[in-house]
DNA sequence: AATTAAAGTCAACACTTGTACACTGAAACT
DNA sequence: AGTTTCAGTGTACAAGTGTTGACTTTAATT
């Protein structure tokens, strides 16, 4: 059976026009993806979804969901390259607003909250299925984390922030930190509505966690300086 | 409707004796969260799983459930405490072992992973529910881990390791390492069999970040010492 | 205008799910 | 002994689930 072009293969989802303007099918599928974000808002997991529901919230018949994609596994596969891309959006903005504060991580740390809660629905899906989801979401998501860590290792070497420290030492730092971002986005995430308190007590914490990285880091002598420099998660 | 006593409310589910002896209810009660535990085992959450499913598992009818818990969140609950026991009992036994190594926090390191084996089922809950399950779980986890740093940090205190830090900066410390003891403990639980190379790169990864961690609190400076001394999510 | 590809609909299936209610049987108390 | 309590059973039901195959409709290609 030749079944000519199946399915995209779960990448490359936007190619504008194939063959008239936006699509319609593009527009369907992107329908779900929201629908199935949408549903998590009130502290669902998406593991916790069904297929028929998804669809119901999409406004489609729930065969229809199998024109997109084998089943939920791929859809959870699709949202994590979104939350991908989102992530990776996050650094490009925060490389053109080099913040120029009078304390820099601070501003950092309240630009992170500011965009966590803009797209609240992403760091809910790739914060809650982390460590959740299914082997193969899992480790898509732990994927797309250790790009991020490493373009933010990067980032940092341009910066010319620690000059003596290693490629493979940069990100171990910055996993470090991005542990702790994601972390935050949880508390974030789930901080009761206007309690100031609260969230003043939280982001303060979470400031201070950095700066200690910071802090270890501007001390951090490397051992033997290249045994081993690209040695994360590179596998 | 009276309803003489309900349920044993969630808390205190060990009272060897109610009358007699070891007590027939008790033995399933426990079948019941073991099979739920058992059922996480190959990559499912726990958010995943169905009452019936669980109770097949124990071996119990459906309708045996309810004598016990009145649904599958407060069966949740009662893991959660569950893991809270585990993690202090790793406490407990860290305090009497005084790891000595000529590299204490590797060595510390090493007995967390092999108590991360031992006790896979209830990190693999822990870790994974931390942030996708019910918000009420999702709390009562927080609660939980919120209570080990804090222990944690008294222990630290004890140690008179870090003697010029406030009580509020060893708990900030200790949330960051705890953190990163969870993010391992993820790690550690889905690493694929026999890759020891990939299991010698997570582990040195994470002793590094601890050891900077450790770094960082050394040279770390208080500003104003006591303004808001206990100021951890104590509240 | 006729043809064709395929996104979306409809109806139906074989299951699983949570929960209600009446029951049984064994221990515990009198 | 007889009575009571209550953990566990059996049956049943309404509602939701994933997936099927045959259909209609839309829109691009010839």
């Amino acid at each position: 059976m030749p079944s000519r072009e199946d399915f995209p293969p779960s990448t490359a989802p936007e190619r504008e026009e194939a063959g008239g303007r936006g699509s319609r099918k593009q527009r369907t599928r992107e329908a779900l993806l929201e629908a199935a974000l949408r549903l998590m808002r009130e502290g669902r997991s998406f593991t916790g979804l069904s297929l028929r529901e998804v669809t119901r919230e999409a406004g489609v018949v729930p065969t229809a969901f199998y024109r997109h994609f084998h089943g939920m596994e791929e859809l959870g596969l699709a949202l994590v390259e979104e939350g991908g891309v989102t992530l990776r959006r996050l650094l490009r903005e925060a490389r053109r607003t080099d913040v120029q504060f009078t304390d820099m991580i601070r501003g950092s740390v309240l630009v992170y909250k500011r965009y966590v809660e803009d797209n609240r629905l992403q760091f809910l899906f790739i914060a809650g299925e982390r460590a959740g989801g299914s082997q193969q979401i899992r480790e898509a998501i732990r994927r797309e984390v250790t790009h991020f860590t490493n373009e933010m290792a990067q980032d940092l070497r341009g910066l010319g922030a620690f000059p003596g420290l290693s490629t493979g030492t940069l990100q171990m730092i910055c996993g470090l930190v991005v542990n702790c971002m994601l972390n935050a986005a949880i508390d974030i995430l789930d901080l009761p509505l206007n309690q100031p308190q609260q969230e003043q007590e939280l982001l303060d914490n979470f400031v201070r966690q950095v700066r200690l990285i910071f802090l270890g880091a501007q001390r951090w002598k490397e051992k033997s300086p290249e045994r081993g420099a690209a040695a994360e998660k590179t596998a």
